[in-house]
DNA sequence: AATGAATGAGAGTTCATTCAT
DNA sequence: TATGAATGAACTCTCATTCAT
């Protein structure tokens, strides 16, 4: 059975890509060396090069997948919801949520050379992708008039931006759990920012 | 005579520093070679050492310059405002530009190995003095009354993280002006996140 | 198949190991490089750190290496003569044999810096085995009446460093054959050194 | 004054050579840096390269000095004696208090590459005549029927590299004064070896 | 004469990748 | 397919020496 051989080789290229992620929890990407995926994936040096064709191909692999991951989470967890502003919410708390899971998330997106790898096409969809889920989530939100009126993208981007910065901040400094009161802070800030005024506005 | 000597010497210094400045707009500091550093700055790679010890010695006083500039912009930017509101603003408004001009900045701060480095010791500290100037706005803010009276380590915290984000995002994909909608919006949502309800709440 | 290729190895490194040997005929450790033992030993520059951690590492297993053989030979050579006279003779043939064939064993106890390499453990003791192989030859000899009575200690290191420097000599400036006069004259004087008077004394 | 001029000069050349003897106690030739010399000697790193052509003239004329020195203390300590015996015990005694002194020695006749600088002419002349003055010791000792009347060159030979080995070992390892027994037990050992029986032989 | 600055050449070492089995 | 071995290229850093004042 030739599908055997497939699920078996899609198993060892999984082993070594997990064994990556690992090390991208202390190390950047830079400073990760062939020999130390090879030991801590258990393969042979070599071996790894009859999974993934170059350095380069394995780290573009493991940020798709993360990045996959995500949307396939965000999708989940957050496009059920109908009330847009309970959607929103739990996007932020799925956010801090992810990005304790993978710390290294964040930081490579700030420092991987994606310009230079021919395969952006790859990555910037995958960007793109994440961006649309989180501008129909607002979109409703303003169909149905709970959100302000700015313009889509502009929105979309804070929200981004800086549930990431808040995440990246909170995955470094805080090991406390999700319940902590510094993250229903956050929410409601940012609730409260692209709410049509509680008060006004 | 000495002060002379010892003044062209802080400005060769100063010009290599610049150069690695440069070369951290483009690539990670694992990325650049001694190399990049001698072409850019235009001396030969062996005269480096004569004012680094090494590349660590080196990156470390890059860090802690723009650290230190940091700090001393914020003071001068920020702690003369008298209205916290005001002085809040400010400091956001300087973030984005700070990190406009110093985009490596947070990229730094997201991987570089700074429990590595015995250094700590000085980047740490300065890390520290920023978060005590922030901290101070928002005392200030909460004495008088206008800020809510969350913790305060949260809330600088909070705003710290979440305006690095923000600036982080905006230097990274938007060439626009500091004039830009885009900023007035996320500075107000800021400021409603950590003001005492105009409205209630 | 596994001593297969762990013979295969062992013969690798051992070739690298005689071509440094080869090299420190000609100069000492210090001015020795990497290149130069690559280019001797037909193995890329690189190659070599698969079979030594570093430069250190490599002369530190050249120098243990030939007082292990040393320490053997002396065994093998003089421990089985049951005479003391005889073995002593023994010894110090066989100590001017080895050092020409080794003739920077000498230079390299003389000028390596051991302290600084924690290694001392297992050179130092190498050292300590040699001596005391000397000193039962000589203790023998003087349990049985024909040695002098003075300290062992003493008269180990004095015939160990008087035979090294006569061997290191011989080495250096004189190519003829181990039956050569001077040979047999410098080895009637140590032992009528260290006999109990064949006149009185 | 040029004659003013000159002595400063001299002065300060000798200063750079006496740097540099200190350096030698503690380190090889090879591993001694311009840099060492420079701190050491309390001069610019380029101010010695006023004094000396380069780092190899300055290490000649440092060999070269001891080797001089040797030579006139030879001459003024043993051809004043008559008696060749006594003669004899003051060059080996000499020659251990000689090596306490400089102890990089013998570690530097046994490693510099004399062949590969011209110098040789100098140097080796040196040598040659510390072994004329031996063997115009032995040969008294010879022709007034004391000494044993084996090939001179031979036991000059026999008696510089013994003395040598020795005197190394003993530089090496005791750190007690002249009047140590070893000292004696070693010069009588040699003395017996060279002597007409005193019993026969 | 004295020296701070500058540097080419080269040292040891590492690493992604390929080769050979 | 799996891997021990091999390596070119590149990296950080050092050093003897020269330059410019």
């Amino acid at each position: 059975m030739r599908a055997r051989h497939e699920r078996e080789r899609e198993s060892r290229r999984e082993s070594i890509i997990e064994a990556t992620e690992q090390l991208l929890n202390e190390k950047t990407f830079e400073s990760i060396t062939m020999d130390d995926i090879a030991i801590s994936s258990d393969f042979a040096k070599a071996s790894i090069y009859q999974y993934f064709k170059n350095k380069e191909e394995l780290m573009m692999e493991v940020f798709s997948k993360i990045l996959e991951i995500e949307c396939h989470l965000i999708e989940e967890k957050c496009l059920s919801q109908t009330d847009p502003v309970q959607a929103m919410r739990n996007f932020i708390k799925f956010e801090i949520e992810f990005i304790r899971r993978y710390p290294w998330g964040p930081k490579v997106a700030a420092t991987f050379p994606f310009r230079d790898y021919h395969a952006e096409s790859c990555l910037l969809a995958l960007y793109d992708q994440k961006k649309k889920l989180i501008a129909g989530i607002i979109q409703r939100g303003q169909t149905e008039g709970t959100f302000i009126t700015s313009d889509l993208d502009v929105l979309t981007n804070m929200i981004i931006s800086v549930s990431g910065g808040f995440a990246n901040y909170f995955s470094t400094f805080i090991s406390s759990d999700l319940q902590s009161p510094e993250i229903e802070m956050f929410i409601s800030t940012i609730i409260k920012g692209i709410t049509k005024g509680s008060s006004d506005e």
